[in-house]
RNA sequence: CGGGGUGUAGCGCAGUUGGUAGCGCACGUGGUUUGGGACCAUGGGGCCGGGAGUUCGAGUCUCUCCACCCCGACCA
């Protein structure tokens, strides 16, 4: 391509509003416009970008002995009523009807659309396991979106959905998926990727692993073990903790605390460290009366999606300095008010001596609670997250609490769907079943952005030459110059019918603007070809990571590109 | 959906007590330049986010929508 044709336009000024790094550099660099909040165009540069990975993507699944498939973007309710999954999933999934008034919607993920078209034609054991996949647009409409193109409402992914007969051989399978996720990453050039144990969330189903990139900017918290593999999403991070000194029991005591309503307030005045504060936290259930009174050790944080499996309901934060119910900042379980309100235990609590709680009542708190003594026998829950240094439930290390983007995830379905949809094989010994499900799943647009995220300096980006959408930027200084041309041309040419994706700087700028403007797009290789070089029979090959300089002689330089290309995968 | 912020040329911004809009970069033309964002001359480009109001007069004041960004809630 030639620069001077190119739609799209590099500044020098990031715009205002872009807060990360990938965001910034592809704007800056025009691989991209926002058309609106959450949506975009890609250039030239940002859909081969795109291209390259889902090329990458699309091998290593046809290796897993994949299908490429198309499902549909607009899907009938119908095919949604059959899972459920039309009312169960809320407004992020756009809702509209045709000109027949027949309710459509826009694909979100198509777990409907794989069983829908597997059905009636698998039907036999002997056709599984088989897995179908695509690479396609998906519409969610994010509440909110952010970080460029982090978190988007339309976007393109590839996901795929394996049928099993039997659950080891999803076990199986699966794990030829994780490997093919492992080898995806690394081939586009994401080094900082951990896989961790997942929330199932809306899917449903039995096992579920998201791969990581780790970024303090993720939305994301990963704990993680250092001594050993223990690896989960905060989500799901199972809580385990170091016993407290017991103390002797003393006499509960009602004390006047005044003002003082969090934690922090209560443990100073009191004089006590948070964790003998017993904190209080109130839910509500969505869609319903009463709310969810959660105690926990006060130095603690209430993990909400434990919560909401706890209660099997969906629950919501609630306010409850507007209910009289409650006496906000004074909550604790001695003569709470709230007769209707379920309460949970956290498993922080138990075998603590002498802590302080709230005595639902204005400007009181009660010392020396001791829970099975003062309130009874009560079952205690692990609802709490996981804080960095507490002890690894695999092997009692210290663990690590880190921030990641999630780039990638695979879930063990079950037959949630498959039985929903009736979709049945006959086995060998001539049952019919549901097939067992999995389904995998990774964002293309996303991943680039986290590339960018991992290989970029203060200039611009660092294209790995695997996803590079050209992968040599050729730079003449002087096209007024005709060896400058004839050689220019000539390599762009050559390069063109060896097929490597070639750019050309064909201006008439000043060096710095190329030399700028070649930093910021990032393209592997740059060749500069000017007068100077040429008094000498010689280009010179830059590599854009290292910034290693190659001099070569001009009639050489083609088969140098090639050999570098082809040898260095590193670059 | 809550809290905060911003909307003025393609991008980044200025615009005084209200008087009919400017700067830098980018773009067109002519010329001089040419190894890390050159210079001179000249030209084009604006529904000042939309609507309503106050006023002789609104980019500026009031009301009201809207869009975008950030934090939270939410999220395969």
């Amino acid at each position: 391509m030639r620069l001077s044709k190119f739609v799209g336009e590099r500044t020098k000024d990031a715009p205002s509003d872009a807060m990360m790094k990938n965001h910034i550099l592809l704007l800056r660099a025009g691989y991209m416009k926002q058309v609106a909040n959450g949506i975009y165009s890609l250039t030239a540069l940002g859909q081969k970008a795109c291209l390259n990975i889902e090329n990458i993507i699309r091998e290593e699944m046809n290796a897993c002995e994949g299908q490429e498939v198309k499902f549909p973007v607009v899907m009938p309710k119908e095919l949604w009523d059959m899972s459920g999954r039309y009312s169960s999933i809320g407004s992020e999934m756009v809702r509209f009807t045709d000109r027949t008034n027949r309710p459509m919607l826009l694909g979100m993920t198509h777990e409907e659309a794989a069983v829908h078209l597997a059905k009636n034609w698998v039907n036999s054991y002997t056709q599984l396991p088989c897995m179908i996949y695509q690479i396609q647009t998906k519409f969610r409409d994010e509440p909110r979106s952010r970080g460029g193109l982090i978190r988007v409402r339309e976007f393109t992914m590839k996901d795929a959905y394996s049928f099993h007969v039997t659950q080891e051989d999803l076990e199986d399978y699966y794990d030829v998926m994780f490997k093919a996720y492992e080898r995806i990453y690394k081939r586009i050039g994401l080094k900082n990727v951990v896989s961790v144990k997942s929330d199932n969330g809306m899917f449903g189903g039995t096992a579920s692993h998201e791969f990581m990139y780790l970024n303090p900017m993720g939305e994301d918290e990963l704990v993680i073990c250092p001594h050993c593999d223990y690896r989960a999403n905060q989500e799901v991070a199972q809580c385990k903790y170091k016993n407290l000194p017991q103390e002797d029991m003393l006499p509960l005591e009602e004390v006047f605390t005044g003002e003082a309503k969090d934690i922090a307030e209560v443990s100073k005045f009191l004089k006590m460290p948070p964790e003998k504060c017993m904190k209080a936290v109130v839910f509500a259930i969505k869609g319903e009366q009463g709310s969810v009174v959660c105690f926990i050790r006060g130095d603690r944080e209430i993990n909400e999606t434990k919560l909401r499996k706890l209660c099997k309901k969906e629950v919501v934060p609630y306010d409850a300095t507007s209910d009289p119910d409650f006496c906000a900042g004074n909550i604790g379980p001695l003569n709470l008010k709230a007769k209707d309100a379920k309460i949970f235990f956290d498993q922080s609590l138990k075998g603590l001596t002498n802590l302080s709680t709230g005595a639902n009542k204005k400007e009181y708190h009660f010392v020396n609670f001791n829970i099975e003594r003062d309130y009874g026998t009560v079952e205690y829950y692990d609802i709490s997250k996981v804080k960095a240094g507490d002890p690894c439930p695999n092997c009692g290390g210290e663990l690590h609490v880190s921030n990641g983007i999630e780039i990638g995830n695979i879930f063990q379905l079950g037959t949630k769907y498959t039985s929903s949809m009736g979709m049945f094989v006959k086995t060998k010994d001539e049952r019919e079943i549901n097939p067992i499900m999995g389904c995998y799943g990774i964002g293309v647009g996303r991943n680039l952005a986290c590339v960018i995220e991992e290989n970029s300096d203060e200039k611009g980006i660092c294209m790995p030459l695997s996803i590079a959408p050209y992968k040599v930027h050729i730079v003449p200084l002087r096209l007024d110059d005709e060896k400058v041309a004839s050689i220019s041309s000539k390599l762009y040419h050559d390069l063109q019918s060896k097929k490597i994706e070639v750019l050309i700087d064909d201006r008439d700028v000043m060096p710095g603007v190329k030399f700028n403007d070649a930093d910021l797009i990032g393209m592997p290789l740059r060749v500069l070809i000017s007068p100077r070089s040429l008094s000498n029979n010689q280009i010179e090959i830059k590599l854009r990571k290292t910034g290693e300089v190659i001099m070569v002689d001009a009639q050489d330089g083609l088969n140098k590109i090639l050999d570098i290309i082809q040898n260095n995968k590193e670059i």
